[in-house]
DNA sequence: TTATATACGGAACATTGTTCCGTTTTGGCA
DNA sequence: TGCCAAAACGGAACAATGTTCCGTATATAA
């Protein structure tokens, strides 16, 4: 059931529902809640204690779970909203960019989103259902986002024609993935190799 | 410092120790917990609670802790003890297999480590410091145990000679870890088939 | 047999996820 | 504006679990 407030029957004798809007504390506290957890969650690790979230974002923590039943469904959540962000700076990119380097610099955008996020892969694999959908939401936002900028980079003869979207960023995570034993910019340079391996072969083949 | 007892100078001054053997009743607590814990892990995965290990094994939990400082001390202990376990079915097997067979039915033995002790990858990479020598020992063990079957096969001239144990650990894992999504005997078909493919092109080749 | 280091058991403590409920706030309405 | 009911809030209290502490029991050397 969705949020409601006041009903009546209509002169068709449907019962009518009105929707009350959020309130504006309630909006507060789960933007405060969001901020709070990603910056702790950076910091901290995901393991952080509840109580720690709830007490940054200025919150008790009756308030955390009004919003959030468990608290994997709050790690989730920020999951869920840095996805977003990452999806939504392809757009941002592609309008301020070339479509080549409007594509280079997401996939580093993308990079970064892997290297701070990799409480995400242990939280996947944990078995908790409530991070059964993330693995689903990763792939319908960032898979679209990252095929337009491939697109748009391919028509302008920039790239070459031959991978797909989805593919790129599995193999992007894979390289991050042991990238992350390695030195601190090792991930850098090997997507930048893969990036230029990208663009070889487009309309200005090697010799 | 390790187990003493009894300590007095030499004529040179210096303090001699004499090390007292290890109390029964302490040997006897640790191979329960030992065995309890490979239980409990098994039926109810590696979160499973100390004070559950303690009560099957019958045993207080200040027993539990007197040998393994940290709970998670306990669990890199068992699967030590798992690993070990593996490693030593290879000498087992070829004693009793022509070489070849000896080498499938041990990657089977491997495969079936590597399936019920899916709470090692996420041990692993939780990063707590008492799984640090876990990824060196599993190598240390299974590689030398894999090399001598391989060794041993290849001579049989039932197997061919271009591949490394420790790229074929690996592989196997990483087969074994798609798998367990996919159905039940999955991974064993696949097991089988990089088996088979060992065994291509060693004396009988092809068309 | 006795003394003593060693080991044991389990109550008690600390941390953290979660629930409960009395209090406060918000927004519609008279 | 003032009132009211629904919604939201805060934080104490509860439950589960890792860890510590210490009085008691036991094994081993002499």
């Amino acid at each position: 059931m969705s949020t409601e407030a006041s009903s009546q029957d209509d002169d068709a004798g449907r019962t009518v529902t009105k929707p009350r809007p959020v309130r504006a504390d309630a909006k507060r506290s789960l933007d405060a809640l969001l901020e709070a957890a990603l910056s702790v969650f950076t910091t901290s690790g995901v393991d952080a204690p509840v109580r720690e979230i709830a007490a940054k974002a200025g919150v008790g923590v009756g308030t955390v779970y009004r919003h959030f039943p468990q608290r994997a469904d709050l790690v989730a959540a920020v999951f869920r909203r840095e996805i977003d962000a990452c999806a939504d700076a392809a757009p941002a990119l592609a309008v301020e960019h070339k479509p080549g380097d409007a594509l280079a610099l997401w996939m580093h955008r993308y990079t970064a989103f892997l290297a701070t996020k990799r409480g995400l892969a242990t939280a996947l694999h944990s078995g908790d259902p409530a991070f059964d959908s993330l693995p689903t939401y990763f792939m319908q936002r960032l898979e679209p986002a990252l095929r337009t900028l491939l697109d748009a980079a391919a028509t302008a003869g920039e790239v070459r024609t031959d991978i797909a979207a989805d593919d790129l960023l599995g193999a992007v995570a894979n390289l991050c993935r042991q990238a992350y034993e390695k030195g601190p910019d090792h991930a850098r340079r090997m997507v930048d190799l893969l990036v230029d391996g990208l663009r070889y072969g487009a309309s200005t083949p090697a010799s």
